[in-house]
DNA sequence: GTCTATAACGTGATAGAC
DNA sequence: GTCTATCACGTTATAGAC
């Protein structure tokens, strides 16, 4: 492994676990065994390197997603894979979290998530689209999907307990096979 | 209004909206008007206004939320009025938003927000626990609720669009209360 | 390419005058 | 109670030797 991908390494690890803004260019000398020289001479700054990192999270990421939503089974297993898939929940996700990073501020930052976001929204509205059976917009559903995956990691940070997020999920899941119905009787 | 309130107004606007970590005890004095002397003669340290800031914001929502969900309506009607409270889906939860802040690794910074969550969490239960027809752990559904609340703000403030958590929202409150359904048609 | 030295600045906190 | 001065330390980055 180079240099340069050795930092790189050591910046992924540690902008995804404790955040851009919570993590110093130190910080990654220190993990990557290398001194402030090597860092500076193959990245401009801080946020040059933090923008490679999210990048290649963001690729990472949409690999994963890409095969669990565009796999050749019906939309409902299509579906059920990605909400089920198994997921650090205790350490967030690795994009949602820099919502409230204050790297958010900055364009080149805030670009990788955007982007992994819109496409997962996008295979997600594919998704919905063709089960869908009764009413509903497409889009509210895809939404709700993704933001309780976020939640899901949000709640299960805040009480240190990875039971929220699968609970959120099964909650949805359950809601969109039908197995939980409320209130009155539908018809 | 005292000095000590006027510091307590100013952090919590600046600590509930930048987040706890990105802000520092001299942006406060600046937003108070006050010098330093003042900050920590009514203040030990940054970590204890930091506790008092988020103990009122707790004691705050949680008001707003027993209002919503103990209301002398149906269940539903009580579930709705949570789910299309009005939110700033751009400045985040200002509980929600400590699950990625380095605040989190301090007791006394992290309990507010268990608690809050704790509380709602338990508000809701007794509101599905009292609604449900069929299926469905109201637990799920509970963490289900609070995640899409808490997921929609993350992609709303992602991508700078208050739409997000508006559909995600409505996505879900669709779904529970059978104005949407999908997969093949439930029996 | 990599190192060490250093800079300019900000942070969280204390000291002591008024 | 409130102020200004100061401290020890960390951050992001540059300079220049090797």
């Amino acid at each position: 492994m180079s240099t340069r991908e050795n930092i790189l390494a050591a910046a992924r690890e540690l902008f995804t676990s404790r955040g851009y803004e919570a993590t110093s260019p130190r910080d990654i000398m220190d993990r990557a065994q290398v001194g402030q020289g090597s860092l500076y001479h193959h990245f401009r700054s801080k946020r040059q390197l933090g923008a490679e990192v999210l990048q290649s999270v963001c690729d990472d990421l949409l690999g994963v997603g890409r095969e669990q939503l565009q796999a050749h089974t019906s939309p409902q297993e299509r579906l059920d894979g990605y909400l089920h898939a198994d997921r650090d929940a205790l350490a967030g996700c690795r994009l949602g979290r820099f919502a409230y990073d204050a790297a958010l501020n900055e364009q080149e930052l805030r670009e990788p998530s955007r982007r992994y976001f819109l496409e997962m929204e996008s295979l997600l509205m594919a998704v919905f689209t063709e089960m869908e059976q009764r009413a509903g917009k497409p889009e509210d559903l895809t939404a709700c999907a993704l933001a309780v995956i976020q939640g899901g990691y949000v709640l299960s940070r805040i009480h240190a307990d990875a039971a929220y997020l699968r609970r959120a999920v099964e909650g949805f899941s359950a809601l969109v096979s039908g197995r939980t119905t409320c209130g009155p009787p539908v018809q």
